[in-house]
DNA sequence: ACGAATGTACTACAACTGTAGTACTACGAA
DNA sequence: TTCGTAGTACTACAGTTGTAGTACATTCGT
């Protein structure tokens, strides 16, 4: 009882370009390879081998999954976009903001990237698209 | 007229082990290889080769400046934590809550990471401590 | 002055990343 | 049936990171 629960368990950080392939997953559920590249390519003018590189080596990693169909490979996500989320702003916090949250709120504030009302407007949008998310 | 600009202008990503080094620089302005292996083997045991190495490699990206004092070397941090966390949370909230950092917000409430009045109280705090920061 | 200790410079090395080419296979069109 | 094409697998390669050893130089205590 290891390997499986680590994987859910341990942190999941990726890449800006990791994210931008597994982001196309959690937009479409699954998309093949021809796919992904094609957003990718579009993107950033990557090659179609870079992606499916990319792909390989995430779903190493256990991040993405697949799936045969014919010759074609057709990947989907196997980590939440929350799940990445919670992890790598958790990690941020942890190493530039003493681990507290509300240093991040802060900072957001002092940039003007956030404004009073918008904590409360956040609650508002939870409670009505998830109301008894506890 | 380049690197100087861009040195200037682009974004510092660093790692957590990187912020860790350059985190001891921040709180004492000034530090020794030594003091800074001190700081860093006590935290997580590495050696004070590393902890050089680490500093070689930071000081060749301009991260962090530095001053002979007999055969001592005496490093000092050439970024600020504010610009950091800048940058830092400006990638963050550019790859995975497109780019909107109330969504990054709105994630931390549902994550009970911060409740209402976080911002007023940052507010308030910042008002205190820079009044006429604009 | 000599040897131990201190401190830096250089080298090493594996893992991971970004990027993509090449080789091979199977399919579909003519 | 044959050839171009789509698609995957494998290989490559440079740059960065984490980690540290070794080689040297310098200095301090005795």
């Amino acid at each position: 009882m290891a390997k499986k629960i680590i994987a859910e368990t341990s942190d999941v950080a990726l890449s800006e370009l990791q994210i931008a392939v597994v982001r196309v997953l959690w937009q479409r559920g699954e998309a093949s390879v021809t796919d992904i590249a094609a957003v990718l390519a579009a993107e950033r003018g990557l090659a179609h081998t870079t992606v499916a590189t990319l792909l390989t080596r995430l779903e190493k990693r256990g991040v993405v999954g697949l799936r045969r169909e014919g010759r074609q490979l057709v990947y989907r996500a196997e980590v939440s976009e929350s799940r990445v989320r919670r992890s790598m702003v958790a990690d941020l916090v942890g190493s530039l903001f003493g681990g507290d949250a509300r240093e991040l709120v802060a900072h957001l504030v002092s940039e003007r990237e956030i404004a009073p009302g918008d904590i409360a407007r956040a609650r508002r949008r939870l409670r009505k698209n998830a109301p008894d998310a506890e």
